[in-house]
DNA sequence: TCGATTGTTCGAATTTATACGAACAATCGA
DNA sequence: TCGATTGTTCGTATAAATTCGAACAATCGA
């Protein structure tokens, strides 16, 4: 796990990107949990998918800047940017968290 | 033009098809446009995108309850269904028309 | 050092979205 | 009725997203 994980600066995220990362079912479930409980790994879901698909949604979700991926022992700990997305889009992920399904 | 149109019961859209809807920026800049002026016809665009691409994207709104369409004589007017996308999805709509791209 | 744990990367298959020309349909005005 | 206007539908081509197994990499504890 040698490479540096890239967060982007949320002013080079542009809205149309985050809507695609966030218009997916299994990325919506992720951040539901992210936006409930911090320092999830990324295997909190695989009892339902496998890793590999895992590992592609959480990067989908890092490179638009909803989460930051921090590295701790062999695990990667998941936290929602919640301030820095809100700011660049205000009350987005409110609206997102807020709806039901 | 008989075939009546599909207006959905917003009830019957979730939240990853509305968000999927809004994640393109051909569809951004038209629901950008109905918020500005009611009653655009389908044609608004047409110095940019050939017309079956501008329908496609137009449906694909309609289909996800955004925009409501009526017909007009020869044309097809086109409305955001703010209220009641606004009460399916509380302040999702304010956030993608407040943010910078 | 060995094995277990955690997650990435690669490659490929499948699915889905986008784009657009051509033909068609509906309406209106002359 | 004829032609112009407006938009849909169809077929197809291209691009992009999703999925997943297999192999690999890094870390930790025993």
């Amino acid at each position: 796990m040698a490479p540096p994980l890239r967060h982007p600066d949320l002013r080079h995220v542009t809205l149309a990107q985050a809507l695609a990362a966030l218009a997916d079912p299994v990325r919506l479930d992720i951040v539901r949990m992210a936006a409930k409980k911090d320092d999830l790994p990324c295997n909190a879901f695989l009892q339902a998918i496998p890793k590999s698909t895992a590992s592609h949604h959480w990067r989908v979700l890092r490179e638009a800047g909803l989460i930051r991926q921090e590295p701790e022992g062999t695990q990667k700990l998941n936290r929602l940017r919640r301030k820095e997305f809100d700011k660049r889009f205000p009350g987005l992920l409110d609206s997102v968290l807020r709806a039901k399904r």
